[in-house]
RNA sequence: GGGCGAUUAGCUCAGCUGGUUCAGAGCACCUGCCUUACAAGCAGGGGGUCACUAGUUCGAAUCUAGUAUCGCCCA
């Protein structure tokens, strides 16, 4: 046998094992006749590198994975990434300023060449990544986003959402990155906890008729002033009913607008008189609408002035510039009436961070709506489970509340809208997947049959990156291959989307409920009528000791792979799962992963120790009532193992087998079997250890994978291409309750005895005498070697008298004394008594309070009733035992 | 402003439809141990008026209402 180390050393072993499993391929799946069990990663960003939010949704998928592998289902992990359009356009832009290369020099086809450079070079860090942690991809089967066929796969949809009627083209306000120069959606828009620091200034506009009348709004965003095409009052509010109809002056340009009343405006808020700018705020266009207001536009996608504000000066400078302007010459023209500090809740660009401009602008949309029934109605039913259920509740309020999905983007990274313009009215386009069918198409619509390829004109923007990952569990199958032309339809042929659709379940965190997975969820039913998979399960989010979010620009989040390094991947995939009940944010610390090394280490020295043995022929029958309670013990605890992996409590899972590993097998179980120093063991005691031990390794493998290779492969001989990581998962056996009570109470014995000798200063060798006075004798017989050998008896013996110059304990009704000799302080073991006989009586009174209580005894079940009864006899055991040793004395 | 959820030991969490002996776990804590598998360890132990107030009930951490505090989502 070759030396074990002390400590185990988890570094070679995890990178030995990984390349193991890759070599045999146990991570590749094909479709056979076994049953399915399929994951999808959540695809993370090609810009992306790991970070503590991954390490525990992909943890948590491996450990699902693994264990259906070994419970002998196919299981299939796919992972992949996406193409982040507006993350890796930004990367790849900032790559090329570093070489002095600007982006507005480029073509779009040699923009794209570079990006595809960048994603070849970078775009694969993090699935390597995902190695070290153990994840059991099948790596033969990595997608990404913008493969041809999933490319080909977003057109197609695109196509068929459109010929649905499902997506339009339309005059919408957006919410507008300047800096990025593209429309983004409203998640991808963040704002500061607890607002911004702003201004609020009080402007005065000029009633016009009048000399000296003026009507004061207050604004945060005084440079917009030139597009107001209105005030608005509440029309309930006494102090402006006369303004109402009257016409204002714009301050500096003194373009008349009208006062208006509406019920948006907060009558609290401000001066109680809003300044309504339709081209810059949502609220306002909304006003704007209502009131047939006119729209004037008077910023440009950058950010600067245009014309339409009237003022020269201004013209080509940015907003905030402007606004710095604007605010000295309204004072200095005598319209600004008051500066306040004010807290804003200002909108900023997810990836750019500049300050989102509300923009109108024409923009492709998905309908929402309608499309999104089937989906509601899923979760609501529970076709689709959520795991925590409570979002259930924010999942449908989502629904029910939907709103129209802007999917386009102004970049060139993506996927580029499938619509051909051929003229320049606001309907001259097509939407095909190619541009000799967009031509076709023209002709027909144009009623221009010599319309020719060069009329046409591809739309320049590509599509939000959510609009191809909510196809991912299907596109990841080429599910999109199938489409018929005659019948306009997707049908499920592919003999892979058959038999690996629906998935089993998806882990993600509950911040992109809306963003991806609802839609998923609405793509499903809308391609294949059917749910993309069955179980939701959200992870909490990751935070730091202060309950502060783990991100970058706090810094407060540790390197996954710093901490790999430190405590093993074994150990960190313990430190994370030790910390995230479904939903519930999780509190990291470092130290859980300190603890996952250290129960590596524990499992490793138990090893050392079995395989230390030297093995002697034959058996021990001391042992066997040891044997029978840790098979019942050991077949109890995998049912409840089972029960909580059915219900994806996965921390409680992991602490469960935790705690039976260290305590039930190490601290009992092997203290109790191991021979003596330098003895052998016998070869029952041996074969049976060895037997437990791999069991306990396979039950633990999905949480642990590497370093239960380890032992595995330790414990036995194996053949090459053997691997607990393919191993069938243990068969749960009888749980005999006999067994396992005898068990259990020679546990208690050794507690009782061992806290006597604490409390009673003995050494914990000093051989002591020990009595029993029990009921039932030969229930117990079967355990007094070995609770001699690990108590350090020197005899048990039973008894129906009073022990004299003994200390006294009960386990339930039983009696035990250890002979204390000459170290007996009788005043101690009365006072000790007398404590414990206070106890039971007022026990015993409560109980009795309970029984004579005739509403009690009439209106509780039998069964409540009759235990009370149970506990009223056992006190008066108790207190009637406790009064004669006491009498004694 | 609208909606959802939470509040149990120093910390992080369990506790299913109300009913065993004053509520469980891990970590932390205290005491004693360098006992030839493991000090990344062993043995033993202490610790909670279940946020507050009222109600329903024979009986409430559990059900109802209100109060307070915190968190999340959407405006």
């Amino acid at each position: 046998m070759q030396e074990l180390n002390k400590t185990y050393n988890p570094e070679t072993v995890e990178q030995k094992w990984y390349e193991y499993w890759q070599q045999h391929g146990f991570f590749r799946s094909v479709p056979d006749e076994r049953p399915p069990y399929t994951i999808v990663i959540p695809p993370p960003n090609v810009t992306g590198v790991l970070h503590m939010g991954h390490m525990l949704n992909n943890t948590i998928q491996d450990v699902l994975i693994r264990r259906a592998r070994m419970k002998g289902y196919n299981a299939l992990w796919v992972p992949g990434t996406d193409h982040a359009s507006i993350a890796t356009e930004a990367k790849v832009v900032q790559m090329l300023r570093e070489k002095g290369i600007k982006k507005s020099d480029l073509s779009r086809d040699e923009f794209l060449t570079y990006a595809w450079e960048w994603k070849e070079k970078y775009g694969g860090i993090i699935l390597k990544q995902l190695e070290k942690l153990g994840a059991s991809c099948d790596w033969t089967r990595t997608r990404f986003t913008m493969d041809t066929t999933y490319y080909r796969a977003v057109i197609k949809v695109f196509i068929d959402l459109y010929n649905k009627g499902f997506i339009y083209r339309g005059l919408r306000m957006i919410n507008w990155d300047c800096e990025a120069k593209t429309a983004l959606s409203n998640e991808e828009v963040q704002y500061a906890e607890g607002g911004e620091k702003s201004h609020l200034y009080s402007v005065r506009y000029k009633i016009q008729g009048t000399a000296d009348e003026w009507v004061i709004v207050a604004t945060q965003r005084p440079e917009t002033i030139m597009g107001d095409t209105a005030i608005a009052v509440n029309p309930t509010d006494p102090r402006f009913t006369h303004l109402i109809g009257k016409t204002a002056l714009v301050p500096l340009i003194n373009r008349p607008i009208p006062i208006i009343a509406d019920a948006y405006v907060d009558v609290e808020f401000g001066t109680g008189c809003l300044k309504v700018t339709p081209a810059h705020d949502p609220n306002d266009y909304e006003i704007g609408q209502r009131h047939n207001l006119p729209v004037i536009d008077t910023i440009n996608l950058d950010g600067t002035l245009n014309e339409a504000c009237e003022i020269p000066l201004y013209v080509g400078l940015d907003r905030f510039k402007v606004r710095k302007l604007i605010v000295k010459d309204l004072e200095a023209a005598g319209h600004l009436v008051k500066t306040e500090d004010y807290i804003a809740r200002i909108g900023r660009s997810e990836r750019t961070g500049s300050v989102v401009e509300p923009k109108l602008s024409l923009q492709w949309f998905i309908k929402m709506k309608e499309i999104s029934h089937r989906a509601l109605q899923a979760v609501e039913n529970d076709e689709v489970q959520l795991i925590p259920p409570k979002y259930k509740n924010t999942y449908r309020h989502w629904m029910e509340n939907v709103r129209d999905w802007c999917i386009s983007r102004q970049l060139w990274w993506g996927h580029r809208i499938p619509a051909y313009y051929f003229g320049s009215g606001e309907n001259d386009y097509v939407v095909a997947e190619t541009s000799e069918e967009a031509l076709q198409l023209a002709q027909q619509k144009s009623g221009n049959p010599k319309l020719s390829a060069d009329d046409l004109h591809q739309d320049e923007d590509v599509l939000d990156t959510w609009a191809s990952s909510w196809l991912w569990p299907i596109a990841v199958f080429d599910g999109f291959e199938d489409y018929d032309p005659e019948t306009r339809k997707f049908t499920r042929i592919n003999p892979e989307l058959q038999y690996y659709y629906p998935t089993d379940v998806l882990v993600t965190a509950p911040e992109i409920l809306f963003f991806w997975v609802a839609r998923m969820i609405i793509a499903g039913y809308e391609y294949l009528d059917e749910k993309p998979f069955k179980d939701v399960y959200l992870t909490g989010i990751v935070r730091d000791k202060q309950g502060r979010k783990m991100s970058k620009s706090l810094g407060n989040s540790p390197d996954p792979l710093e901490l790999i390094g430190k405590f093993s991947a074994d150990g960190v995939r313990i430190g994370m799962l030790f910390c995230s009940p479904a939903g519930n944010d999780l509190p990291f610390d470092e130290k859980l992963c300190e603890q996952g090394r250290n129960f590596a280490n524990k499992i490793w020295n138990a090893l050392r120790l079995v395989k230390g043995w030297e093995v002697a022929s034959g058996s021990n029958p001391d042992n066997q009532p040891v044997f029978n309670w840790f098979e019942s013990k050991l077949n109890k605890t995998q049912t409840e193992l089972d029960t909580l992996f059915e219900q994806y409590r996965l921390s409680e899972a992991l602490m469960l087998l935790y705690t039976f590993i260290w305590d039930d097998f190490c601290s009992v179980y092997l203290e109790m079997v191991k021979p003596d120093y330098g003895q052998p063991i016998d070869a029952e005691a041996y074969e049976k250890t060895i037997g437990y031990f791999e069991r306990l390794m396979k039950l633990l493998h999905p949480f642990m994978p590497f370093i239960t290779e380890e032992i595995y492969q330790h414990l036995a001989d194996r053949t090459e291409g053997d691997g607990i990581c393919i191993s069938p998962y243990p068969e749960i056996g009888e749980i005999n309750a006999h067994d396992f009570s005898l068990g259990e109470n020679l546990k208690l014995l050794l507690t009782q005895i061992r806290d006597i000798r604490a409390k009673k200063n003995l050494k914990p060798k000093d051989p002591v005498p020990m009595y029993a006075n029990v009921s039932l004798p030969n229930f117990y017989k079967p355990i007094i070697p070995v609770l001699k050998k690990k108590a350090f008896l020197s005899t048990f013996e039973f008894t129906t008298a009073e022990v004299p110059n003994s200390a006294m304990f009960m386990i339930s009704t039983e009696i035990y004394y250890i002979g204390l000799g000459n170290n007996i302080d009788i005043a101690a073991e009365r006072e000790t008594l007398q404590k414990e006989l206070a106890y039971l009586e007022g026990f015993k009174k409560s109980v009795l309070a309970k029984l004579s209580n005739e509403k009690f005894v009439n209106s509780a079940p039998a069964a409540i009733v009759e235990k009370e009864r149970a506990k009223l006899e056992d006190a008066e055991q108790k207190i009637s035992a406790l009064q004669d040793a006491l009498a004694k004395w």
